[in-house]
DNA sequence: ACTTCACTGTGACCTTTGTCAACAGGCGTT
DNA sequence: AACGCCTGTTGACAAAGGTCACAGTGAAGT
């Protein structure tokens, strides 16, 4: 079960694992299961790990004062999960994570993340991520501040295919920040 | 001309630095002046440096195909400048970055990072900065496709009012992604 | 002093998107 | 088989926001 947490590890750290650290990692990471639409998190609790999807999908999202859903990541396989500021800052969190299919992840606690981050591979491989994250958040706003509806919903899909397979379209029209019928609308027009 | 930097790692790396990483970092970082309009770093060019604002401002854009500009971050001192998968990765940026006042800068070049990077107190500080970014683009995200354009621009208002008052408002519209129209009347409505 | 230019505000109009409502298909549960 | 529930689609209408045009102000440049 913790292959593919060791080969996510060995390509964002760039670097191999040994024997010694592997065990190690086992020691530490939390197998655990989440049934379809039970939480992983929930609006003010504090985000005490951050998981690793090894199979299943997961949603995050917050709630306005209307109700409303905002969907802010959708996750499948090989994705992290957590909201970074309350796990990092240990502060209540504002948002839900649920999961979308039953669900097998590895966790982090994050009063052993320092333990972790002493393996050097982890560390740059977290470093990477939140390159990354950093990276991608930045071009999604770019996206969501400069095109029409439509264009977001396409570059979207091709950037997350496999996405856009596994989770219905008014997931993805809440995370474009559009209302599901005029991702349905655009969709159609699109077509012709 | 160096002490804001060495304040600005000291309080972000959460480390002291001796005199010998003070003497080893001014030998790295280059001054540098720009006066206003001129550019830090053009779209299609590699990001070779990243600044920090000694004093002045300057805005990151992107243009689109309509030649629309799309503001990416407005900064003032203490803040960093750079497009960071440019600069990391080496590749030609999508964004421009322009001097809005005349601007004192400190830069990093990219390829002597490895060596700042040793300095434990900068490595800490590039974290956490990393860090940072990624949970205020995750929140400014939110905001956008939560909130309708009066309400990003009160929580804009309240968390920089410094840079309000420094940019122009079509500035500022063009950062939250709506008409600079929009701003002004959502602005005269507001104080009804 | 005069011109120019950048910036802001406002009205009229149009486009895009959201909201509300109704309906239909699929799918699992009982 | 019957019932919900979730999902997607479509229409009618409303609201938000964008676009265009024009005017006024003030600062900077000549």
């Amino acid at each position: 079960m913790l292959d593919p947490l060791f080969d996510y590890i060995q390509r964002y750290g760039k670097q191999l694992l040994s024997e010694a650290e592997k065990e190690r990692i086992r020691r530490i990471m939390l197998p655990k299961r989440l049934r379809r639409k039970q939480y992983f998190l929930e609006e003010g609790k504090v985000c005490t790990y951050t998981g690793f999807i090894v199979r299943g999908a997961t949603r995050q999202f917050s709630v306005d004062e209307q109700g409303n859903e905002h969907i802010l990541q959708l996750a499948i396989e090989n994705w992290w999960i957590t909201d970074r500021d309350s796990y990092m800052n240990r502060t209540p969190s504002k948002y839900f994570i649920e999961a979308w299919e039953d669900t097998e992840l590895l966790l982090m606690p994050r009063e052993r993340l320092d333990e972790l981050l002493e393996i050097p591979a982890i560390k740059g491989m977290f470093w990477q991520m939140s390159e990354n994250n950093h990276i991608a958040s930045q071009k999604r706003l770019d996206d969501t501040i400069s095109l029409p509806a439509i264009k977001r919903y396409e570059h979207f899909e091709q950037l997350y295919p496999e996405i856009v397979q596994r989770f219905p379209a008014h997931q993805i029209a809440s995370y474009l920040g559009i209302a599901r019928e005029t991702l349905s609308r655009a969709r159609s027009r699109s077509l012709r």
